[in-house]
This record gives structure tokens, sequence and C-alpha cells, in this order.
RNA sequence: AAGGCAAAUUGAAUAGUCGCCCCGAUGAAAAUCGGGGAGGAAAGUCCGGACACUUAUUUCCCGACAAGUCGGGAAGAAGCGUAAUGGGUAAUUCCCAUCUAGGGUGACCUACGGGGUGCGAACAGUGACGUUUUGGGGCGAGAGCGCCAAGAUAUCCUUCGGGAUAAAUUUUAUGGAAACAUAAAAAAUGAAACGGCUAAAUCCCUACGUGAGUGCAAGGUCGUGUUCUGUGUUUUUACAUAAAUACAGAAAGUGCCGCUUGACCCCGAUGGUAACAUCGGGGCUAGAUAAAUGACUAUUCUCGACAAAAUCCGGCUUAUAGAUUUGCCUUGAUA
RNA sequence: GGGCAUGUGGCGGAAUUGGUAUACGCGUAUGCUUCAGGAGCAUAUGAGAGAAAUCUCUUGAGAGUUCGAGUCUCUCCACGCCCA
């Protein structure tokens, strides 16, 4: 779990970012970005209902891809709000290796590493 | 031993590292140390309560006072609910016991199971059931027995080729004294009347119970800051206006309480056939708010199902890999 | 989290108090009309079997009540709406 000051907590920043944010995507993962006016980087996770009716499946994946971003966060660039989320439609459980791997890829294309 | 019936339990384990939520201690703070951290269904939201707010008819009784209002209690009506009988519970459509009906060799299982009249009459249906009239053939010496609705074809449709309806009957096999029963094949009929039946899972009555509605996004509270609108005051100004401030309303947002000690859990005793109740002792066991349980390493096994709290609790229903326990039944074997 | 509705041909949408399911509109197919197309007119149109008459099945799925269920009851599924 990430510490509180690295989460993105109110439903108004959600929207602004999905509103205005850059977007980049690799397999199965996609990502928007937003620069914030603070010193911290701040991530947030969106799996709603739609891609999964199961409350197991979200949670777990939300646990797996925070565990990631707790391994790299101190590598990515500050000052920014990340909302990360999955392509709906495709494969609901993943393994956490197949995971890291999408999401290393796209932080690189995303040029925050 | 095999097969089955009913009930209950469990839902991989151990050690270490990093990280998250809550509580406690220390500390000015940062932080450190210790403890706890999803389910039997947390699910569906199908019932029932607790709790909170809103609202309420008539009569009577009691109390308060500012004298027509408020508070408390009782009864009735309406509405709502239930439906074999008795009990349990805070309450229920739940649970327990018994009866009745049906199923099973049996252990057991299934069933909301009171009265009335079919929705005004008529038109409607009626598998199984009862009675009467009329007719037919079968068996039997007869009393009688049980069978069928009628005469070798019928009715309807047709593109005239055929198609639909389906019991007695006939033939064969087995059993039986016979009518007949069972199975297979062939061929093929369609009297009447009355009764009974068809409704709380659409109506009416009866009995019993019960205020109603909305739901923790209920609701309460110290507030807090932002934007907008209106009103008042002060200052400035000739006025408009601008600024400050107070009150009211609206919008979006947020802190705290509600929020976990409860119809709670475990053990024992007593009462009861049982559901359950009472008493005694011990225990504290999630409380989040973009929402806490994950990741990594090592070892072992039977290689791990369905699936994750959101005010709380009691039921029901549905999903669920596998493992375990208890009681009982049937069949067989041995003594 | 809590509460409440809906589900009928390819599409929309009817169906009296439970009594012949699919009225009506759109669409589709065929024919007529036209030099041709459109518009218009006529016929057909839930599925399966059949040359046809006709038979069987069908109201999201599965049970139940009933002589009889689109309608009443229960369970499940799908798709929606409201509440700070």
């Amino acid at each position: 779990m990430l510490p509180r000051k690295n989460r993105l907590l109110a439903t108004k920043d959600f929207e602004a970012i999905n509103r205005t944010g850059s977007f980049f995507s690799f397999g199965e993962v996609f990502l928007k970005v937003k620069r914030n006016n603070s010193e911290e980087t701040r991530i947030g996770f969106s799996i709603g209902i739609k891609f999964s009716p199961k409350a197991v499946e979200r949670n777990r994946l939300k646990r797996q891809l925070r565990e990631i971003f707790r391994k790299y966060i101190k590598k990515i660039e500050k000052g920014l709000d990340i909302m990360v989320s999955l392509k709906k439609g495709g494969k609901k459980e993943f393994s956490i290796n197949e995971l890291e791997r999408d999401v290393l890829a796209v932080l690189k294309k995303a040029k925050l590493i």
C-alpha cells in the first residue's frame, strides 16, 4: 500500500485528470498523467464494476498494481498526478510478472522514468 | 463390507523481510514498541426486527400548565399481515413437536393444510372421482363380476394423393378356473343428466396478531472555509457604485458523532421430547471512506472451491474443489 | 451501501377480473404499376415438420398454484432508474 501523501483521493482530481490528462498505454495497461502543483507524486487506480462484476477480482488487481508502483515510485519524476487503469474486455486475471512488465513499458513510453 | 438417509464441522500449514488500516504506550514532533485486522455464505435483497427521523383517526383515563395544548396509558375502527393444532422467539412467510395427505422396503422426504360462493346470471373448463338412466357385447350353470360407449367403420380437413383424432376390439406371449391383468403389434369409437371439483399465490367471511411511512446516502452536531443571491448597518460619494461587517437562503465540498459491548462468543448447571429459556463463570473478536489483508523468500502436503465487510442482528434462498465427525436405515457375510 | 421498476416476432408496442398469444405500426420478401428507380396498391411474414390440410413448440430461464398462466407466487438471469 502506498503512503497517504502519495495517493490520489478526491473525486474532483479524478475528473480533472480523466478530462485533460495525457494518455499512454502498453499491453493491457493504460494511464493518464497530469502535472500538479506540489512536490509529491500522487497515484490513483481506477478499476470499475464494468471491468469485472466480481469484487474479489477488482480488489486483487488494485492490490497488485499498488505493489508494483510502491517498488518504482521513487524513480518516477515528481510532481505528477497519475491515474492507472486496465483495458476493458481483455483478460481479468494476471500474474504479477505480466503486470510489472506492462507497467514498466508504459512508464518508459511516457518518459516518466 | 457395500449402498443410502439426516445433521454438524472445516475451507492448506510454518518461519522471515518490506508495506497498509485500527487500538494502546512513550514522545514536543518525527517516530519507535506492543496487540488486532473479511465470510459461511461477507452475495441475492426475498422476509423479519433493533435503531433513527417524519407523520397520524375516534373515545376514555391520568398528569402538567401559560387553558387548549403537551406527555403517558387503555380500547375500538380502518389499513396491513398470518391461516391444520400446540409451542419457541424481539419478530417473521423462520424454527420445534404432533396430526392429516402423498412418496419411499426403510432411515426419512414433500405439502401455507380454516369456512363460503365458480369472478351477478349466461357462455367456459373438468385428468382422476361419485350417482342415475339408456344401450352394447365378454366371462360364468347361476347369483354376479368387472369392461366399454359403437359398429366395422365414424367425424373433421383436403390440392382427392392423403392427413388428424385415439379406448373397447383382434392377434401373439406370460400368469389365472374364467371374466381379466401385463407386454408387443394391427385396426380404429366418441350417449345423456346430476353431483362433486376449479379463488386468501386476484373475491367474501371468520379467527388471531399489528399504528403508518421512510431508511445510517436514516439522522445528529461543534463547526469550518469557498461561490452566488437577498436584507440591514457603517465608511466613501451629489447619487449610482465600491469596501467592511451581521443575518437568512441556495450550491458544491468537508471534520466529528451515529460505528461497533452485542437479542455477542465460549464453558458448565437446571427446566423442557425439542426449538429454546434461566442461572453461574470466563472472554472482547475488523471498523475503512478512491475505501485497509498484498508482494517476495524458504520448507511441507491431499496442490487449495465459491467468493471479500460498509449501521447491526435473526432467518430464507442461491454459489461452493476437497476433507472430517456423529446418529440412523437397507442388503449381504460371520459368530 | 440502501430503495424501486422493466423483460412479448428482426424493431417498437397491444393483449378485459387468469379463458383462442402476438392487435397495430415499422421493417423484410414476392407480385402489380413504371422505360427504370422511388412512392403507391395487393399478398405473405414467430420457430420446426409437411406439397397441403394440419400437428408440435414459443411471452428472459426454471419451478409452483389452477381444469387452464403473458397475467398470480417463488428462485435465478439481464438491462435500467432514484437517494448524500
